[in-house]
DNA sequence: GTGGTCTAGACCACC
DNA sequence: GTGGTCTAGACCACG
């Protein structure tokens, strides 16, 4: 698994590499029960603190996405694929309403806005 | 123009009401050339400190929403017309481009997301 | 608002604390709307590490019983009363469900368990 | 004897075992004197580490319910039937306990707790 | 002043 | 080896 880290981000650092995991979860990329690197190996890895990877753990675990043992590590967690399916939805309808929130605020019409998404949706490599 | 300031909301106080003011504009409740009230009136008006007022108003001016003319007030600034129908277009394009790349990502066919358009757009009230 | 910390228990010292906060709003002593010690003077106050206290609030904020606005401070959440309700409720019911459950289990019959419920009542000061 | 060990709950291996023989014990489907499976032959049965059945066993001739002979085996304790007895009423008791300090705290009268172990002392399957 | 994030250590229980 | 808790510092944004 491959994370990026950006220093001049506004994000915090836990969030950037949490939602990188998330990511690769619904990508599939990573797979139910597959195991997660060790917060210790994780934060050199990565070159952050200990306690940053321990975060993203914990709040992994909170939201349901990685299930952690002692002694025995980290890993992502058995969950209904219907789940995942929805989570995915959500994610894009999130982004989406807000678009169409302006959208509507600003009079640009409906015929407008389909085209952007076009044109945006060829753009985007 | 009223502004609305949630004590529930994630974002800081200074946000809220910023972003309140730059749609004003964007939306032609408030013209080029306008005065807005003065920092003291305003924070007055809606319960928070002159700091916060001031912060509004000093990060307006950097943005080029806002002119302050010592001694007079502060105003809308006098924009090209052209800058402001694109400024809207560009946070219509931000948000619409997010939900893309995440669909992509998560292998969301093109025409799922412009029926999760059409769907939403009926439903935002 | 008094929170006694043992050394000796085998809870972590962030749950410990997290309980009793949670204890004393479920009995009215802390109510909506209330402001918490700051993490840093709470932190001083029963002599653990600010980073401890830290973790309480957040947790606390997760479940719902506590909103953090940073500048400002940490109050307690305000909450449906009827969810408080459940919440107790809840709590004891775990614990009666327990004893139930061993009780059946090595064959206690469920008058003995009522006869010990009785004695238990009037014993607890 | 069966032992059903969960990877999913939060309790050490260790415990999730030895909580299974006491109650065994408990309930009288191992007798005082039988004979437990070997470290290696249980470890092997349930696919867990040798180390963890070693620490079972120890924890249990530590808490007086199991005794071993060296080059013999481990076999259940021949303890007194009235200490079976109280440790079966001490555990129910635990319990009771803290269902009766919580419901006291938050004002639950008796009459409430007596009716809902009623329902709950039905419900249990 | 407040909360939010982060670092660089440490000790413990579990496997 | 693993995760779980804790300490004692630090810097930043917000009000």
């Amino acid at each position: 698994m491959n994370v990026i880290i950006s220093n001049n981000s506004d994000k915090p650092l836990y969030l950037q590499i949490k939602e990188q995991i998330k990511e690769a979860i619904l990508k599939g990329e990573l797979q139910e029960g597959d195991l997660l690197p060790s917060v210790r190996a994780f934060a050199n890895d990565i070159g952050v603190s200990v306690l940053t990877t321990r975060r993203v753990y914990d709040e992994l675990e909170e939201e349901g996405f990685a299930v952690s043992r002692a002694g025995r590590g980290t890993f992502v967690a058995m969950g209904n694929p219907e789940l995942l399916r929805d989570s995915k939805r959500r994610m894009v309808e999130e982004d989406l309403q807000k678009a169409i929130h302006s959208a509507k605020l600003f009079g640009i019409p409906k015929e407008e806005l389909q085209q952007m998404m076009d044109i945006l949706f060829e753009e985007e490599e």
